[in-house]
Formats: C-alpha cells, sequence, structure tokens
DNA sequence: CAACCGCGTTGCTCAAAACGCAACGCGTGT
DNA sequence: ACACGCGTTGCGTTTTGAGCAACGCGGTTG
C-alpha cells in the first residue's frame, strides 16, 4: 500500500533511533525519509521525534503516533489476510514470540502440522521471555506470545493457560531412568547440570528447591540447552526442563541422541504456567488466529490433567 | 493526512454509490477518483466495488475493506485528538445520533455547558431512531448515540441506560394541571395529539394503553414536536413525552411558550429507557469521550430514583 | 584544542505519480 | 432509437517524491 511506507520508514526510524539506519533498512536515502517524515509532522501539526545528536527519540506525542502507525500497519496486514482468506487463499505470515522451552519439540511439530494443510502459511519464530513478549506484543512485533510464567499478572490477554510439570532430563541409561516418576532428592544424589537463572525450567526448580537440605550448586550452568542435552547424555548428570521442552517418548524427534526424560512428583514441585498471550484488543490476521486455534486444541488435548497425547 | 485522500475518496464512494458523485463531495474529477481507487484495489489485489450499471457497490471484499477503512480514518481522528489534548489545546469534533426527543432541552443544554468549557470542540447532531442509530455508530458515522429504547438488545456497546418516565404535556392552564402526577386515564379524558408511531414516547404509550378501554384514537398525528407542542397549548388537547423531551419547570428553555408537563404514574407506564450507546471496542477521541463522562454524569444524577436536578 | 565522525537537514535536478480534460463504450429508461 | 448517466481511458500538464551532494552541529578522539 502507498500510504504504508511513510509508517514503514516511521516505524523503522522508531526501531532504529536513527533516520539514517531507518533509511538502510528500507534501501532509501536518508533525505528520503527525513522527508517522509518532515512531511507527516506537518500534516500532523507536530514533531513526533525529539531530534538529539546522536539520533532521535519519540517524544510523547510520538509514543502516541507510533502506537497509531503499528495498529494500522497490523490491521492493514490483517485486511489483506481476512480478503485472501475469503478468496479461499490461504495465505499470511505469524510472528511468535516464544520461551526456548518450545523450540525443540512443540513449535516445530504445531508449526509443521499447520503447514502441512497451509503450505502458503509463513512463520517467524524468536525467543524471548515473558516481559521482553509482552512488549513485543505490545508494538505488534509479534501476534502470539507463547511463554512460562509462575505468578505474575501479565499485562496482555491470556489466551489460554495449561499447567506445566518439571522434568529431568538424563541419559538413557542412567540408573534413574527406570522410575516412572521422580523426586527431586532422587535426582540431586547425582550432579545436576542447569540452565541459567532466567529459563523457564530453572524458575520452576529454584522454587522447588527452597529451602531444601539437599540443594547443592550445579557442577554446570548454561544457556544453550543443546549443550545440556550433550552433557547429561554422556555423564551421569540431570538437567531439568518444563514439561513441553522435554523429550517425550510418544513425540519421536530427531534431535534426541541418548536422552530420555522423567516427571518430577508432583509434590516437589507446582505452578508453573504456560501462557499464550495475545495483545488485548487486538484483531489477529486470520492465519495468525487459526494457528492459535489449533495449538490451544492440542494444548489442551495433551495435558489434559496430567496424562500425554 | 495526504495518504487518507484515498481513503476519503472510497468511503464517499461506499456512501454515495457511485464514483462520480463521490468525487463530487471530494471536489475531484471523477478520474482522478475512479485512479485512486482502482490503484487502490491494484495493491490490494481484489475488487472491493462491483460495477453496475448505475454506479458501483461494495462486494465481500469491499465490505471488510470499508470497515477498515473507516476504522482508520476514526483512528487517524482520535490520534489527532489525544495529540491536541497533550499539547493542551482541547480542540475536536463530536458526532451525535441522537432520539428526536433530547433536541428540544438535554442536548443543547449539554452541549452548551461542554462548549463553556472548550469552546473550540464542535458537534453535530443528527436526529436517527435506534436501529439507524446502531448502523451510523458501526460505520463511524457518529461518535455517540442516544437513544430511547424498550426492549431490544442492542448490538452495540450500552454505555449508560437510565430509566425513562412519560410525560404529560398541555397548556399551562389546563385543568389537569393542578395535578402533580396523571394516571393516564385522566389524560384520555381529554383529546389526545400523538407523534407518529416509531418516536420515543408513543412506543412507550401504546405499549402503556395495550388492552385499555378508554384507549381512543388521537385527534391528530404529527411527526413535528414543534406542531404537537403548539396544537395543545392553545387546545384542551393533551400529547406526550418522554421525561426528558418534556419542558421541565427547572430547566428554563426558551422555546416553551405556554405548555407544561406532569408526569404519568409509573403504575400506567413503565419500561423505557435512555441509551447511551457507543460502538464496541472502539477508543474514542478525547473530546467525545469527555463528553460522554460530562452527559453519565447529569443523567445518573438528574435522574436517579425519580427526582429532579 | 583541533580534527573528525555521524547525525539531521536542505537546495537542486530529474523522474514518477497524480490530476484535469475530453472522449469512449455501455447499459438503462423514456 | 434516443438520450442520459455511469465507469473508464489517452494524453498533456502539474505536482510530488527520490537521489545526490553539501551544510551545520554536537560529541568524541588524538
Amino acid at each position: 500500500m502507498k500510504h504504508l511506507v511513510t509508517f514503514r520508514m516511521i516505524d523503522a526510524i522508531a526501531r532504529t533511533g536513527s533516520i539514517r539506519s531507518a533509511a538502510e533498512q528500507v534501501n532509501q536515502t536518508p533525505s528520503a525519509v527525513q522527508r517522509r517524515l518532515q512531511n507527516y509532522e506537518d500534516e500532523l501539526g507536530y514533531e513526533i521525534f525529539q531530534r538529539t545528536s546522536k539520533g532521535v527519540r519519540l517524544n510523547a506525542a510520538g509514543e502516541m503516533a507510533i502506537q497509531h502507525i503499528r495498529q494500522t500497519l497490523a490491521d492493514t496486514e490483517r485486511l489483506n489476510s481476512l480478503i485472501a482468506d475469503l478468496a479461499g487463499v490461504r495465505r499470511g505470515h505469524v510472528n511468535i514470540g516464544c520461551s526456548q522451552a518450545l523450540m525443540p519439540y512443540f513449535l516445530p511439530a504445531q508449526i509443521a502440522r499447520y503447514q502441512a494443510r497451509y503450505p502458503e502459511v509463513t512463520f517467524n519464530v524468536q525467543v524471548m521471555e515473558h516481559s521482553r513478549a509482552a512488549e513485543a506484543l505490545e508494538a505488534f512485533q509479534v501476534d502470539i506470545a507463547l511463554v512460562f510464567d509462575e505468578k505474575t499478572v501479565p499485562d496482555y490477554e491470556v489466551h489460554l493457560a495449561v499447567p506445566q510439570r518439571l522434568a529431568a532430563i538424563m541419559a538413557r541409561d542412567h540408573p534413574l531412568a527406570r522410575h516412572k516418576v521422580l523426586r527431586l532428592r532422587q535426582c540431586y544424589e547425582y550432579p545436576v547440570a542447569l540452565a541459567l537463572r532466567g529459563f523457564s525450567g530453572r524458575l520452576l526448580l529454584e522454587r522447588a528447591l527452597h529451602g531444601k537440605t539437599f540443594r547443592k550448586p550445579p557442577i554446570v550452568q548454561s544457556d544453550s540447552f543443546e549443550y545440556l542435552m550433550a552433557h547429561v547424555a554422556t555423564t551421569d548428570a540431570i538437567t531439568f526442563q518444563i514439561q513441553i521442552g522435554a523429550p517425550d517418548a510418544s513425540q519421536s524427534a530427531p534431535q534426541e541422541r541418548g536422552i530420555i526424560s522423567r516427571e518430577i512428583d508432583t509434590r516437589d514441585v507446582t505452578g508453573g504456567m504456560l501462557l499464550l498471550g495475545l495483545k488485548r484488543n487486538r484483531a489477529l490476521p486470520v492465519a495468525a488466529s487459526r494457528f492459535v486455534e489449533q495449538i490451544t486444541l492440542s494444548l489442551s488435548d495433551e495435558y489434559r490433567p496430567s496424562s500425554e497425547r
């Protein structure tokens, strides 16, 4: 749409914080971008960026303007989506911001399933923790947030909340692997390898360990789950992950090599919630909306009381 | 705003049903309007108007497009309003669609009061009954609907509902004028002059008269309340109006000459509601929003249980 | 303290888009 | 059969937008 190029430029300026970098991002010269901004400000009657020595920054009026601009951009996309849907062609794009835990199994499976039906729909998946996801929802950077959170009342709309148990992950031939459900104390008889503080499973675990005498420092910490998985696969160490991010016997994922997961007893760990968040009062594009329906069904089916499948 | 001229044109086309008349409305040549429409359709990838021999008509895609277009226009106005408000200048415009009953006393008083504080805010007041008002809300033609309705569940958001009694209106020296509250039967001992079916008060009255033996045809009907008022002022006939549209001792309105109103006993007439309606999920411009606050306060103050002022 | 860098901004030139005018084709109603 | 009003199109003119180069200005660096 012609009248949206100005909006896209302004959005780029707001995100990058400078006219020149925004120009680069939209493949135009700084003067073109600057003039469009100036025109818009003239029409509005107010400047929306405060000029500083090292770039520009949104002022109070700009904060309101950028909200309107992003809203308009999103609405336009939604219109395209609606009309494409009406014409029988299911096309579109879905931006998802989600916890790391959904990356290995859940999201790939869900997206693959969705794209099997609607191959024209493209996805963009980005890892972010809950506060960042909330911002991204608000700024229309993502359509859907799938985050793990325990208690905080979020300022987005919680479309779905499913409880999440904690799982221990260990080598396939680990002595504990013969149990179906594990107590935390059992796990702590072995070395533990943990994700950094701030990751979903770690949060849940820390709360469970509070005051426990058998608590001990992890032998290794990492922000890479790939590393943690490889580590436990080759040693007798144990790591933890929330249920949805742990390898599941029912889902044959290609990347699980020699590791296995076992649920932690609910007496030890409770209260984690996986949230599906949407921006309040926002009308989603068709593709995103259908995708939400699909994962809503999947989640409420598979993770009912505490059975799988 | 520059980028909205296309939208304004398309809105005009949709409203007038023809490109040429839309062109006239926006002071442009038909070819200019036609080309903008064509460009928009090209960018969208679909035609949004079905071309007929006597003009154009929105098709299915067009219905969705026009919704988006009007939403965008309204949002833009709201942004202007927000920024003007932030800059300390309370400017703006409010479109109101309302029942006739609010025209003689209520709305003039409310608007005058509002404009006394914010002289830069302009108003547009249009008479419409409830179904038309609901449409106008939906099409962003009015910001606020103030309509009288009895029972139907409206498809807009009811922001406020205040019960409305029925009042009899008669000459100042009418024999019944010495009573404070009247029974319907008393009124029907005199000739009655009624508004046409479809007007607020008439609806309420018809329901009250249902099955009553003293019911009799009106000696005169009219769609002009001015005529009805003049008629009862000079004869012993009685007419009816819902409370808010009747002359009130506490409000010294200039146009009441020799007429007076008396409430009808609640045993005879019940259930009328004056509704303040807004479009669902729509963010109002600042001026409209403040005006809603003002009349909300006024109405809930003045028309509590059944006292005035 | 001067040189420098990166920023927003502006004059100028030229290309692209929008406009107005006139005319065409087409269905409808007299 | 005619005229009328509609959407549409070709063409010359005008307005708008883009790119280029350069300027002014603040902060940083040697």
